[in-house]
DNA sequence: TTGACAAATGCAAGTAACTTGCATATACTT
DNA sequence: AAGTATATGCAAGTTACTTGCATTTGTCAA
């Protein structure tokens, strides 16, 4: 009996016409078992502990190819490097905690009506934004 | 004679507690004659040209340099790469064309009662966000 | 079930942005 | 004008990420 998950996971890959590879169903069970966007080194040391080893060359690939194919997100925190989430995951934004570096997400986005006012300010068109906020968590701020 | 220009760029330096090299001069002139956040390449081309040959790697010391003082401010526009701007600037933010990559500023900002949001909901505090634009210029939309 | 082939992976090497160590050069102080 | 702290250049190192190429592995058709 296969678990629901990997069947879930197994399934993406298949509608994404991927091959269903370890490699690939590890990422994916990473970022469903995260909270927080993830970068690569987290996922290869993930995948290390779950016996699947994959070098780090493979896990840029297969981020590449699942955000070509719009599975994942690609989410930069100026951290100088990138980390990843679910692309279907509802519009939200990210609150970083410079002290513990926590990741939360921010629902609600107030940032609409500033970008139709963009639009009639330049002519242009304004088809996407990045947003993040930075400070202390609840546990640092104190 | 001195040109104005220049002699404010050396109080500039002074203010900071920073020695007056041609170099720095040359990065606080690039600062001031860009109208758009510049990288480490187009500062170093540019003082090619104005027949002050620098390193590179000095000009990432100056940045730093620069950054730490508050004379400038690093702007992160998911380039894999840094720009800079004059840090007094009044606060704003950017719209990048994804076709020809110019960058406009985007003055008012409407996101301090999000922040303000987020303080009520996770208990922390917000000191600062990053908000990029992204789309298309007016001469690109069409 | 098998075998062929495209696709995925690993390894080594390459790249780009940025940093660091150290020797030399230069700006500021007196 | 000289001494000293600071700035710069050069070479090498680092980190995140990419690329080329040989090998392995999924998948699909027979």
């Amino acid at each position: 009996m296969k678990s629901t998950i990997k069947h879930d996971c197994r399934d993406e890959l298949h509608n994404a016409k991927l091959r269903v590879t370890p490699a690939r169903l590890g990422v994916l069970a990473m970022l469903e078992h995260a909270d927080m966007p993830v970068d690569v080194s987290m996922i290869t040391d993930y995948l290390k502990k779950q016996k699947i080893p994959v070098n780090e060359v493979t896990v840029f690939r297969i981020l590449n190819t699942f955000t070509d194919k719009g599975i994942t997100k690609p989410i930069q925190l100026n951290e100088g490097k990138l980390r990843y989430e679910y692309a279907n995951k509802a519009k939200h934004h990210h609150f970083i905690c410079e002290k513990c570096k926590t990741i939360t997400d921010v629902e609600g986005c107030t940032v609409e009506a500033l970008e139709r006012q963009i639009e009639k300010t330049s002519g242009g068109k304004v088809t996407r934004h990045s947003l993040e906020f930075f400070g202390l968590c609840r546990r640092c701020v104190s």
